[in-house]
DNA sequence: CATCAACTGTGATTGCCATCACAAAAGTAT
DNA sequence: ATACTTTTGTGATGGCAATCACAGTTGATG
């Protein structure tokens, strides 16, 4: 995303920048939180996710290297209404508003690809928002698993392994369902043969027959 | 949306524009179609929506008379992925993209909040997908007749009405259930004194109970 | 205004999935 | 290594809500 800037732009940001370590489980932003800059993942894995008045929690997109995470809100002029959840050990820099907002100001092109994002983020909110209203667990959890495996997919050899590693219950809040229903499909599925698992690396073994289930 | 703009830009939006009159139940845009140009609802109201695979329906959004709509997929450089229908006799301008890109792209003010509009929308699609995934039917259409009463809600006398028609059908395909269990549930409202309705249209009657049951 | 279609409403039934309870395994810390 | 916490896994149970079926009502249309 960065690399449209002009090199001069990519000196502000290099000067002003900080990169901050953080462990698995370290919150960056915090639901209610006023965003006072923006952030961006350099190693590491990121959850957004918002807690319900009953303390369930809704994943709403993970995050990887070279994205930006907490624009929404500072662009918005809003607080946060999610809270960012390091998954894994990552460093992640932060860039202060002004600087953020002056070079988005100065450079069209970077505008732009900024609208463009975030419509792009609108277009998969509203595409996630109708598959959890109108489909069952199981086909949801179907559509999980390939979504992950399209972010997550490696190269190679272990082209069927999801290189990330959740909990049951994280894949639960990312399904919108109980921990529980998660094991019994990721179960079910393991037997039809459509996965493999041991522990949390999950390999997408009949990638064909998964497509069906998540379009049922 | 438009009185920012500038009197020439005012005067070339008003000299391309078009407005076209929609029967209740014409289609406006159709998911996996092309933009070409955005709308502007002058008069009536529009619901947008996206179809399963299965052919339910699922309604992200109900527009009224000074909405844009279909700018995401066309600042997006998508295809349109929700289908906009007029839901009653409605007067809607079209604006040609040549036209709308030149003045955004020109009226740095417009930019800004066609960004920061997305930005919100954004956020509400996220708190919508949350409350689906999280919560019971009942919960989501408490939660759904306070918004219409919020966006629909009359002035004076008839504060409590809600001023939109929506069949018991729409009302299911915004909540993300089924109709028969939206008229239950409406009639359960009803006896417990918490809404009342003649036909499809709904008054809130005791809003407080309402919004307690929202967030339970 | 007659006819038909669409919408509203009600009852019965099924089943998906949340919840509770608890055991086993894995990971973490001392 | 040992104790403790967290995560994974399994079984039983119950309830919410989808689905099916059909009656009554409203509304559209020629």
């Amino acid at each position: 995303m960065l690399n449209d800037l002009h090199i001069q732009e990519q000196e502000v940001i290099d000067e002003h920048k900080e990169c901050v370590r953080y462990r698995k489980g370290d919150v960056i932003f915090h639901e209610g939180g006023i965003p006072k800059g923006i952030y961006c993942i350099r190693k590491g894995g990121v959850k957004i996710s918002k807690m319900t008045s009953q303390g369930k929690e809704q994943i709403l997109f993970l995050s990887q290297p070279g994205d930006f995470i907490g624009y929404r809100a500072l662009i918005g002029e809003e607080v946060y209404n999610a809270t960012a959840t390091s998954i894994e050990d990552s460093s992640i820099c932060y860039i202060p508003k002004s600087d953020f907002l002056e070079i988005m100001h100065r450079n069209p092109a970077f505008f732009n690809k900024m609208i463009k994002k975030v419509c792009n983020q609108l277009g998969i909110m509203e595409q996630n928002l109708t598959i959890i209203a109108q489909k069952s667990v199981k086909e949801r959890l179907a559509t999980t698993l390939l979504m992950l495996k399209e972010s997550y997919g490696m190269d190679g050899d272990e082209s069927t392994l999801i290189d990330i590693r959740l909990s049951r219950e994280e894949i639960a809040n990312v399904v919108g369902t109980a921990t529980e229903t998660v094991i019994r499909l990721l179960s079910t599925f393991k037997n039809e043969g459509l996965i493999d698992f041991d522990g949390k690396r999950i390999k997408v073994i009949n990638e064909e027959q998964l497509k069906k289930l998540a379009v049922a």
